[in-house]
Parts: C-alpha cells; sequence; structure tokens
DNA sequence: GTCCGTGCAAAGGATTTGCATAATC
DNA sequence: GATTATGCAAATCCTTTGCACGGAC
C-alpha cells in the first residue's frame, strides 16, 4: 500500500502524501489536476495548500510514482505510474481520455528521431475528435 | 504576396502585420516563437511590443494564415498556413522544432481511432527530447 | 532535537487585455 | 475624420519558490 511506496521514495510519512496517493489510488482511472485534488481534499476538510500539492507530486513524479502529463492548453494532469506508456483518445465533447498504446507508432518514432540525431526524453501523442458514445448521441 | 493576404482577411495594412508576415514567409521552414519575431525585428530597428505580436499572430490564425502549436512546456510556435499536416520533434534545450510527417503513423492513427468508434477531428505528436545540435554541445 | 515538510504569499514565465494614443482607409 | 491598431503597463493563468513555522523520526 501506499506508506510503502513512499518509504521507498525515502519520502516521510505525512499527511498530505498519504492523501494525495490514497486519491491518486482511487481515481486510479482517470488523470487528475493538481486543481482537482485540491477541490477533492477540499471536500473532506483536508485542506492543503496548492503549493504543497504541486510539491507532493513533483516528488512522486521524481520518485516514479507517478506520471504527469503536460496538455497544450498549459495545465497538468497526473495519474498513478503503472509502468505502461500509452498515449491519448480525447474526446472534445465530453472529455473522456481513452488510453492506448500501440507498437507499431513507438517503433516509427523511434526511427524517426534516430533519422535526425533526436535523442526522445518524452512524446506525447493526442488524437482529438469524438467519442463513440457522443458520436451516438449526436445522431439520436 | 502578403498584402493581398492581409485584405483578403479583412485586415488593415499596417507595419507591424506586414513585417511579421514577411517574416513568417522568410522563415517560412521553422516555426518562430512570438519571442522570436519580437527579437528578430528589434534586430532591423523594426521595433513592435510583444502584445501587438501577440495579437497579430491571433488574428492570422483566425484568418487562417499561420497555424499555432502549443507546447507542453507552456510555449507556442507559429508557421504560415501551408495546408499540410505534420508532426513534431521539439528540442527542449534550444526549443527548434524539427517537422516530420510519417505516413505510417497516420494510417495507425485511423486504424486505432476507427477500432474505438472514435471520429477523429485533430490530432498532435511531438517528441520531446534533445536535438543533434544540442547532443554535441553538451558532449564538448 | 534535527531536519524535512508545509502554508502563506509573493514570484515566475508566457500570454492576454484595458486604456489612451496613433495609425489606416 | 471615423474606426481600427498599437504601445505600455498591468493583469491573467498555472505553477514554482522563499521564508518562517510546525511536524516526523
Amino acid at each position: 500500500m501506499g506508506k510503502n511506496q513512499l518509504k521507498a521514495a525515502g519520502l516521510k510519512i505525512t499527511t498530505p502524501r498519504v492523501k494525495i496517493l490514497a486519491l491518486l489510488e482511487k481515481y486510479k482511472a482517470d488523470h487528475l489536476s493538481a486543481e482537482n485534488i485540491y477541490q477533492q481534499l477540499s471536500q473532506v476538510e483536508e485542506d492543503l495548500s496548492l503549493a504543497t500539492i504541486y510539491r507532493v507530486l513533483a516528488q512522486f513524479e521524481a520518485a516514479g510514482i507517478v506520471i504527469r502529463h503536460n496538455f497544450e492548453d498549459g495545465y497538468s494532469v497526473f495519474e498513478l505510474n503503472e509502468g505502461e506508456h500509452h498515449d491519448h483518445l480525447v474526446c472534445s465533447k465530453c472529455r473522456k481520455v481513452i488510453e492506448f498504446y500501440d507498437e507499431i507508432i513507438e517503433a516509427r518514432q523511434l526511427q524517426i528521431a534516430k533519422k535526425y540525431g533526436f535523442k526522445i526524453t518524452d512524446h506525447s501523442l493526442n488524437i482529438y475528435g469524438t467519442c463513440a458514445d457522443c458520436s451516438n448521441i449526436s445522431l439520436a
């Protein structure tokens, strides 16, 4: 569970860290922003400052506990690091995010980078559009 | 040439607009940030305020004259809209942007979207890392 | 008790905007 | 001359950071 992950990362067991980790676990299926976390914890009287949330998330990222995604609109979301890279299909209507992973695309990216002598540190592929559910709704 | 594009977009022919459009034309092979444009014009005594540059670029984008790309690090670049889609390799050190287009990746995206019943409206693939030039410098 | 962690408020960078002036048509 | 543009400075947004206090070990 959570506390062991913290200890393993050399982080002291503090309320903010435990709470944030538990929340990430609870919403594992989604991607939370610092603001989301702030709101969620405020609702259960676990008031943390946004500064702390950002600091904790940064430590978690450094420790490999979470993965941070910076979106183009200028905000970031965090998710527990399950050790699997994936890209996103983002529904413009309901904002749902579908994760996917494609070997062929991954491989091509490496080849392309190699061709340009480019060392990849990260990449993001976001496909924007309308998900199946929203397409059906709009047809109804 | 430039002035016709401006008229076609219903924009008055002003020095800032003409200069910026000319610069985008000149550096058509690259992607310029507002700051890049500001610097370039400062060097030839064509001082525009950054505010104007952003405003003009926003108007150009609205008019379909330029395409804006927002990167994860929180900054944006602009390029003349040549009507061709492409993806980017973005150097985290010098911020240089290399364009690429890969048929295989494009095709896979369509297949993936189809698999999820997702209708694509747009997509962006950005590969972040260190370009060949910056890698060499850091080795020296 | 030491040291790390936290809250607060202020700083930060890229971009946007309000307002008065200056330019275009 | 009327309307739209521009420059300047201040304001935004999300995120980060300095500092003094409080908590974990």
